[in-house]
DNA sequence: TCAAAAGGTACCAGATTAGTACTGATTGCG
DNA sequence: CGCAATCAGTACTAATCTGGTACCTTTTGA
């Protein structure tokens, strides 16, 4: 299916909820609760967001996280670089260099590279700030809708 | 990570295998046989591109698959798409109701609409016949190279 | 009628992921 | 100074998913 895992899903979720009150720091805890998502999770991500620098972290007491960036700077290649890995549709592109026992299959394998500068490519078109656009703006899309279309 | 399924890997160099013999039928144990993808899961894997229309099959003794199109006109958005089912990012966009039981995330999964439609938008430019190229053409690049660069 | 090949279902083992727990480091405040 | 709040890091566990296998059925040409 394709599908990015669910710690990213909540990144950009977490993101999207920071971007709309930048203003003050928010803490691991607080965002916790905004979002739903079990705080260990929370604080997990937060961690590896700030390490790819798209957050800054106060240590300490009254500490928090915040944005480092306007959400209309900040890709959603970022974020999934950021809590993934480096956006590789493939195992055997990058670094390791003799995993894949099948000559036949590897002598295809730089092939691969043009599928991962297209998506690498269109999902930096993506901003944050597109994320947020409906659903604060204009409004929650109804259940019914929801629930034939996408959900 | 981002990685597709080994599954997919395996079905584009099956299919790039055979997009080089057109004239004849091919049959699961000769694939297997060309691509060293064991012979179940090259069976399995031809069912699924039949059933999406990218090959033909021919039932019975002197049976086998062809391809049903030309390679240039088959993109790897289908073949990801015919093994992985369809692309999309997140599991909550496409038919499941209500599984996220977040309301603040599913506040958003609309958006992650935008991302499905780069990212598929981008994976329907790269033909089968794209995937070839280099490989068949131009000769195998070299691991010293890959091992650098080649994110 | 037989054999070769596709079509389908069910199942198992290994790998990966999501989530938890615990401990250490930093900093503001009383 | 020392406590408490908060981030930082590591290790571990449970559950899910994937890749692979086995077995059986259906079709069809010789």
């Amino acid at each position: 299916m394709f599908k990015l895992n669910k710690m990213t899903d909540y990144a950009v979720v977490m993101m999207a909820d920071m971007a709309r009150m930048t203003d003050d720091m928010r803490t691991a805890p607080q965002l916790a609760e905004a979002t739903g998502v079990p705080l260990p999770t929370v604080s997990k991500l937060l961690k590896n967001l700030a390490n790819a620098g798209l957050m800054q972290s106060q240590r300490g007491a009254s500490g928090g996280y915040s944005l480092s960036r306007a959400p209309e700077d900040i890709s959603v290649a970022e974020i999934i670089a950021a809590v993934e890995g480096p956006i590789a549709l493939t195992a055997c592109v990058d670094g390791s260099p003799d995993q894949c026992g099948v000559e036949t299959i590897c002598a295809m394998r730089g092939n691969w590279d043009k599928v991962n500068r297209a998506v690498r490519g269109a999902l930096e078109q993506v901003t944050l700030a597109d994320m947020m656009v409906s659903a604060f703006e204009f409004g929650i899309p109804a259940p019914a809708e929801r629930a034939g279309a996408a959900s």
